[in-house]
RNA sequence: GGGCGGAUAGCUCAGCGGUAGAGCGUCGCCCUUACAAGGCGGGGGCCGCAGGUUCGAACCCUGCUCCGCCCACCA
């Protein structure tokens, strides 16, 4: 077998493409769900065709991919389910914003057709560019299932829940207070409502009694409501309005008569403690007429204009302008008291922005009491399990206090509701389409014009991508699904709601975790987002854009001049090309258990550059692989003499390498990303690049004359070398897969290996290969090689300079390790050593530098002209100061009766026994200072 | 107003009862034929503050001070 050669600097671009279409041809992304394998299943949240990719999205899915990748190597089916969401009202905002800048038109200028027939194309668009990203990423997505939110399958899975649920009485129809957004002319759930407190003003107004003996002052922060008050309210304890309640005051603008009533409701210390009451455009307000039988007056649209019974002059302004208004007339009739300035919670709609209006509106809603009460079954059964753990309480605390679930929209783009409206007056809801009314029989039946909250398809994803409702093969075997990967956010749009449905339908949890990620922001912890600037794009990480292409991009998006700005301060140079996998590597690494990831360029960079560190070491071995026989090493390595027949370096990293399968392991069962991501890290960088490298390049130099035992001696470390790095290859794969793919099909290996990396099986620790003395060995090594660098580097030693050094030490067992080791470790510290039985005296003579590894191992250097006698003393005293700080530390706690008596007994071993290797050390440090005269 | 999280090296974060760690940055020396996207070495920390528990606290408990989220119908 010949070895091949790498160039000497990975490239991504050229490698990535060549994978992705093997892997896509091979059929190794589909789980078959007859297959007789243990399935493990993950629904990926279907990202909204409403763009393209963010970082958010590349996390959570490079999460999944890992997940997958790694069951699959264990062999489980695993089977990662694609698609998207139509995202309704965010695809409204998005088209209504690109018809008003084409020519100031809206939604209903358009019509609802040709507005559909629009959001298709969009869908189809934006759609396309989602898949197009995720497949540049790597992820291993079951292709073949692909679904989306509003496709047949999904159609007929939102009837059956929608029917069903309304059959159960869990759905119903009802005049509610709402949130109206009054730009997207629609009503949003209490979800999609962001309330911020903005500074606005607070009114005292005077209002006069009807029998003229006096007035009452109330105080509120929307004025122009008043056009529509049915009432004042006091609180009934209150004494300074005890003689009022019951009494009428004359309503300022309209002259209509409205009477003061008590309610608990009203703070006594707010204000004149006399409020307003406004039924139709107030929670508050609304329930009070309620409780109290007040009369309801609708005087704002769904335009968010005044209308009737609002005096006519007012009628048809918008909220802000009839506030300017109304204020004017009531301060030109003096009724107005003051006005101070005061902090309103406002709250906003999520989409547009806009101001939400609380209005009085036929809705349809969920009753959700019964459905959250089985969702919080299932997680005090521990059938669904949250990661971190602290979430569950968040999930636990919002579903005991859920409120109904306003489900209608007044948009056009989504699930139409099931339901039509008779002229009898009565409401068909069915299955299948209705022709005739189900009460009265008429055929004069129209279907609801309302469609459904996006998030009542999303509820039923994790099933309807399975079959559901039919009892599907697929739905038996990937349902519940192994773990949810999704962001903290929409733990109640969506994850709440999943297990609702999911519990109710089906009488099982969809998912037995749920993984929560962390949130990327900038390197600052700013949130990403275009209109700041600082976005980071995925695919810029991944293939690199210059300054220019990204200013070009936020351009076309319309970004604002402050972005384009920040564009130009964040990536003053642009995004240099990093690849798939660093960016990859990258997430995983950067995912600790903390609630935000700061991403930065210059991160990635540091990545990317451990996947080169990687390449170049596969490179060097394939440069080394020369001769080598992977059927003849693998026969040698389970022969019953295989371990004797190695040097301690190659025991040595079969021995790490057993620690690392392990470490990744045990990190992935328990999500923590960033520990298995580190553990590869840590080992390919510094313990098989820094040291089994180093240590194997002489057994790998080629004799000039053909030795039989350096032959066979050089074949063992090839076969180490090449084992290893095919076993990390695999580790590192579900994190790597396009560079760890390229590498292993170009590594000679045993031909009954499968065709591709991705189908092999992932390592587990091995105990046979666990090998302590080989690790206790190599630390002495590594520790005396570190020392001796440290002596040259303080005198500035030429690293082409070989020194002689003597190794004074009073132990036969580090005697014996490193008389064994000689020839490594003078390779590795650039040195000619000779070792010495210390007899304790210090070596007399020329001036040393001299050190401590331990307590043992005595280095002399003697540097000849070359050592600072004053330098050396300032170093050696650092040293010694130390080591009697260490010595004090250690005699105090033993010599503390309490520590002796209650300390476990292994504690106190340890200790005396540090005790012991420090005075030792310390003694000897001493002797070393002497020595210099 | 409720609830949750965080405060450890210059930066970003691990560690969560028994010798304070990593990555990046920084400083010094090196283009040593796998890799300068590299090698070798160094410096750098009252582990937010104050108490308490313990033989022993970065770690457990209490309080405080800052940050940051989430939820909530107060005019």
């Amino acid at each position: 077998m010949s070895s091949q050669t790498l160039p000497k600097q990975y490239d991504p671009s050229e490698v990535e493409p060549r994978w992705l279409r093997l892997w896509q041809e091979s059929g190794y992304f589909h789980a078959d769900e007859t297959a007789p394998s243990v399935p493990y299943a993950i629904t990926l949240p279907p990202p909204n065709v409403t763009g393209s990719l963010h970082m958010g999205h590349a996390l959570g899915s490079t999460m999944q991919d890992i997940l997958i990748r790694w069951k699959r190597m264990q062999g489980y089916s695993a089977m990662w389910m694609p698609g998207t969401d139509h995202a309704s009202i965010a695809v409204h905002h998005l088209l209504e914003k690109e018809l008003r800048r084409s020519g100031g038109k809206t939604r209903f200028d358009l019509g609802r057709d040709e507005f559909m027939k629009q959001a298709w194309a969009w869908k189809e668009k934006s759609g396309g560019r989602i898949n197009e990203q995720e497949k540049l990423m790597g992820f291993s997505l079951d292709w073949a299932r692909e679904r989306f939110t509003m496709d047949e399958q999904s159609n007929a899975a939102v009837r059956e829940a929608f029917v069903t649920l309304h059959e159960q009485g869990l759905i119903y129809r009802a005049k509610r207070m709402i949130n109206w957004d009054p730009v997207s002319e629609t009503v949003v759930s209490d979800l999609e409502v962001n309330v911020v407190e903005e500074s606005g003003s607070l009114w005292a107004l005077r209002y006069p009694y009807a029998d003229g003996t006096g007035e009452i002052i109330v105080e509120t922060t929307r004025p122009e409501t008043m056009l529509g008050d049915t009432a004042v309210a006091v609180h009934p304890d209150d004494e300074r309005y005890a003689g009022a309640i019951g009494k009428m005051v004359v309503l300022p603008l309209t002259g209509r008569e409205v009477p003061i009533v008590a309610d608990t409701f009203v703070d006594k210390t707010f204000g004149s403690g006399a409020v307003k009451i406004t039924p139709a455009h107030d929670p508050n307000d609304y329930e009070c007429s309620q409780r109290l039988g007040l009369p309801i007056l609708e005087i704002i649209d769904a335009k968010g204009k005044i209308c009737a019974p609002a005096p006519a002059k007012y009628v048809g302004m918008l909220v802000e302008a009839a506030r300017k208004a109304v204020v004017a007339d009531l301060e030109e009739g003096g009724f107005l008291v003051g006005i101070k300035p005061h902090k309103v919670p406002r709250g906003r709609s999520e989409r547009s922005g806009a101001v939400i209006e609380p209005m009085l509106m036929e809705q349809w809603f969920c009753k959700t009491a019964q459905l959250a009460a089985g969702a919080v079954g299932v997680v005090e059964a521990g059938k669904t399990k949250f990661v971190p753990e602290v979430w569950t309480k968040t999930f636990m605390h919002w579903m005991t206090n859920i409120r109904d679930w306003c489900i209608s929209r007044q948009l056009w783009w989504g699930h139409r509701i099931p339901a039509w409206h008779c002229t009898c007056g009565a409401i068909t809801v069915s299955r299948t389409d209705v022709t005739a009314c189900g009460t009265c029989g008429s055929a004069e039946v129209r279907q609801d014009e309302d469609i459904l909250d996006t998030w009542f398809s999303s509820a039923l994803w994790p099933m309807s991508t399975l079959g559901w409702p039919q009892k599907t093969r697929a739905l038996q075997a990937f349902y519940p699904n192994s773990v949810l990967v999704t962001g903290p956010d929409i733990i109640f749009f969506w994850v709440a709601r999943m297990m609702m449905m999911g519990v109710h339908f089906t009488g099982k949890t969809p998912f037995r975790t749920v993984y929560l990620t962390a949130i990327v922001t900038d390197e600052n912890g700013d949130k990403m987002s275009k209109t700041k600037g600082n976005v980071i794009d995925p695919l810029d990480v991944v293939r690199g854009a210059s300054l220019e292409q990204m200013l070009a991009r936020a351009e076309a998006e319309h970004a604002p001049e402050a972005a384009q700005k920040n564009i130009k301060k964040h990536f003053a140079k642009g995004v240099p090309p990093m690849g798939a996998d660093a960016l990859r590597f990258s997430l995983a690494a950067l995912n600790t258990s903390g609630r935000y990831i700061r991403l930065s360029i210059d991160r990635v960079e540091g990545y990317r550059n451990f996947i080169n560190k990687l390449w170049n070491a596969s490179r060097f071995a394939l440069m080394n692989l020369d001769g080598f026989d992977p059927e003849r090493f693998e026969a040698q390595l389970a022969g019953p003499d295989a371990k004797a027949a190695l040097g301690m370096p190659e025991r040595w990293i079969l021995s790490r390498l057993q620690h690392t399968a392990a470490e990744v392991d045990a990190a992935l069962e328990a999500y923590r990303f960033s520990d298995a991501a580190n553990a590869i890290y840590q080992f390919v960088w510094h313990e098989l690049c820094d040291w089994y490298i180093e240590l194997a390049k002489p057994h790998l130099h080629q004799p000039e004359t053909p030795d039989a035992e350096r032959a066979a001696r050089r074949h063992l470390v090839q076969g180490v070398l090449a084992t290893v790095l095919e076993q990390t290859l695999r580790l590192l794969h579900p994190f790597a897969p396009f560079v760890t793919e390229e590498i292993w099909q170009k590594l000679p290996k045993p031909t009954q290996l499968p065709a591709s990396l991705m189908v092999t099986i992932f390592p587990r620790r091995d105990d046979a290969w666990v090998d302590a003395e080989a690790e206790r060995q190599m630390k002495l090594v590594q520790d005396v090689a570190v020392a001796c660098r440290m002596l040259r580097a303080t005198y500035n030693v030429s690293p082409a300079q070989k020194i002689a050094v003597s190794l004074r030490t009073v132990s036969p067992l580090a005697a014996e390790v490193l008389a064994r080791f000689q020839a490594p470790l003078d390779h590795s510290a650039k040195i000619t050593s000779a070792l010495v039985a210390a007899d304790g005296a210090v070596a007399a003579g020329e001036l040393a530098a001299k050190t401590m590894v331990g307590a043992d191992v005595e280095i002399v250097m003697p540097l000849g002209g070359l050592i600072d006698v004053a330098a050396e003393r300032t170093r050696l005293a650092k040293e010694i100061s130390k080591a009697a700080k260490d010595v004090d530390g250690l005699d105090k706690k033993l010599g503390n009766a309490d520590f002796i008596a209650r300390a476990p007994e292994e504690v106190i071993a340890e200790q005396r026994a540090r005790l012991v290797d420090e005075r030792a050390r310390h003694q000897r440090l001493v002797e070393a200072l002497a020595s210099l005269g």
